[in-house]
RNA sequence: CGGGGAGUGGCGCAGCCUGGUAGCGCAUCUGGUUUGGGACCAGAGGGUCGCAGGUUCGAAUCCUGUCUCCCCGACCA
């Protein structure tokens, strides 16, 4: 994409009520703009973003074998009466009427319509297990929106609901989603570690948070210093119960609570190995049983031909907080610092002298080469001083940065530097190309 | 929802106390000089000061109401 044709609006200076360094970025970078409180729009950059981390969450989510939907956002209030969460859920649902004055919602979470399209479909446990997930937008009319994207009341959130048969079915199914939440965050460069914690208005009796530590983060939190370390999951088969259970009941030997569940017995043996944090909550998994399934009278035909109610579970991961807990977890004084995975585009070219006719034919050659070997390079063609070129990649962060100018042209070489990094490397055009094109 | 703060060109702010017809920096546009880490000179455009009412000869400024946004707390992916 050349930078003169793009739609990059960027902030030299702070915007007065952006207060999380995330949140600061994304306006000055021009990822998003407000348009009113804990609602933002999305701006070029800021949805590329948001695409790559919907695109891992939902490869991540197919590996798991669960299976992509998509609901409407505006729903009936008659299904949430079904379930008494209706009244139950209080003013944090946006409630709105048509024009026939029926009642409807904007959904803040989609447990009533899932367990309805699933049971218009599943007849006999021959049906099950199925879990189906939708990434969607969602709405809670928070009381204090805050923290840019951190804290929406409009977000983006995946969400996926598991239906099984019997309890060993339903824990397999959580299990295969907190494996798949372990993968999901490592892919984008995110330590996040799985808490026990609170079920809030889900409900359920099993649930964990995955937080990324940050200091700006919401929640409280405590964990076993073991968990600083990272955990291979390459080699787990996630269709081996046994064994998948028993890798998830090895990390959760190690304590990890939030503050609403600790356990003072558990801390007080693991000693000053229990370190505290702040922690900005990414995703969580509730196994809830039959809560819903009961409510709503749902069931499917056994093998022996009696009524199963079907027990579920419901998996979240906030794909719009993610782009603000990635900002938080990787900047620096000049700005953000994408992973690999989730930058917007994986190359910044810097055409240092655009108005040298020797280094602009350079420069839309290499750029050429780069955008036909399929590499994601943002070219920065305008004929701007190179300091201000430089301050620009640098504040939207992509990983690496490509220079051409005159003095390099003559000689025949480029300089090529990793966001972050206090070198550039000289190289040849060739040898610049080959390392771009070989990044894994 | 309780407590606090703020709305003035695109962004950051001053002016308000003590009313007199709006200013600074950055950004933008034009011309010129420049160009290897946020250039310089000259010129220009852009704001009915959140909105509504009131007081006054006169309101960004004083009064009343209202809307919006931000922060702290309680609540949440």
């Amino acid at each position: 994409m050349r930078l003169s044709r793009y739609f990059l609006p960027l902030l030299k200076e702070t915007p007065g009520d952006a207060q999380v360094v995330s949140h600061q970025l994304m306006l000055r970078a021009g990822l998003i703009r407000q348009t009113a409180a804990g609602i933002y729009a999305w701006l070029p950059l800021g949805h590329r973003v948001l695409r790559k981390i919907e695109q891992i969450v939902r490869e991540e989510q197919d590996r798991a074998g669960a299976v992509e939907v998509l609901m409407p956002t505006i729903q009936s209030a008659e299904l949430w009466k079904l379930s008494g969460r209706y009244d139950a859920y209080g003013p944090e649902m946006l409630r709105i009427t048509d024009r026939h004055d029926r009642e409807m919602l904007f959904s803040p979470t989609a447990e009533e319509l899932f367990t309805t399209i699933f049971a218009n479909g599943a007849r006999s446990y021959r049906d099950l297990p199925v879990n189906l997930y939708q990434i969607q937008w969602k709405f809670r009319d928070e009381v204090r929106p805050r923290f840019g994207v951190l804290r929406g009341r409009e977000f983006l959130m995946k969400d996926a609901y598991s239906f099984d048969a019997d309890m060993a079915g339903a824990t397999h199914s959580y299990n295969r989603m907190f494996l798949a939440y372990m993968r999901t965050f490592a892919r984008m460069g995110l330590h996040a570690i799985p808490m026990r914690a609170d079920t809030g208005p889900i409900g359920g009796d099993l649930s964990h948070e995955f937080i990324v530590l940050a200091p700006t983060g919401e929640s409280d939190v405590f964990y076993h210093r073991n968990w600083e370390a990272g955990h291979d999951t390459a080699h787990i088969d996630a269709d081996d119960a046994e064994a998948l259970a028993a890798f998830i009941d090895g990390l959760n030997a190690d304590y990890a609570a939030t503050d609403e569940k600790r356990d003072a017995a558990a801390e007080a043996a693991a000693g000053d190995a229990i370190k505290q944090s702040r922690g900005i909550e990414v995703g969580q998994v509730f196994h809830f049983g039959d809560k819903y399934t009961k409510a709503m009278g749902i069931t499917v035909q056994g093998a022996d031909g009696a009524a199963i109610t079907p027990l579920m579970g419901s998996y979240g991961i906030g794909v719009s907080r993610l782009v603000g807990a990635i900002i938080e977890a990787g900047h620096d004084k000049d700005g953000i610092i994408w992973p690999e995975a989730v930058a917007p585009f994986r190359v910044g070219l810097i055409n240092l002298r655009a108005d040298d006719v020797a280094c602009t034919v350079a420069a839309d050659a290499l750029y050429a080469r780069l955008e036909a070997a399929g590499v994601e390079v943002l070219y920065d063609d305008r004929d701007e001083r190179g300091g201000a070129k430089f301050a620009a990649m640098d504040l939207i962060g992509l990983p690496w940065q490509l220079v051409i100018g005159p003095k390099g042209v003559a000689a025949g070489t480029v300089e090529l530097k990793r966001r972050g990094a206090a070198t550039r490397d000289e190289m040849s055009i060739d040898a610049a190309f080959e390392r771009l094109t070989n990044i894994s």
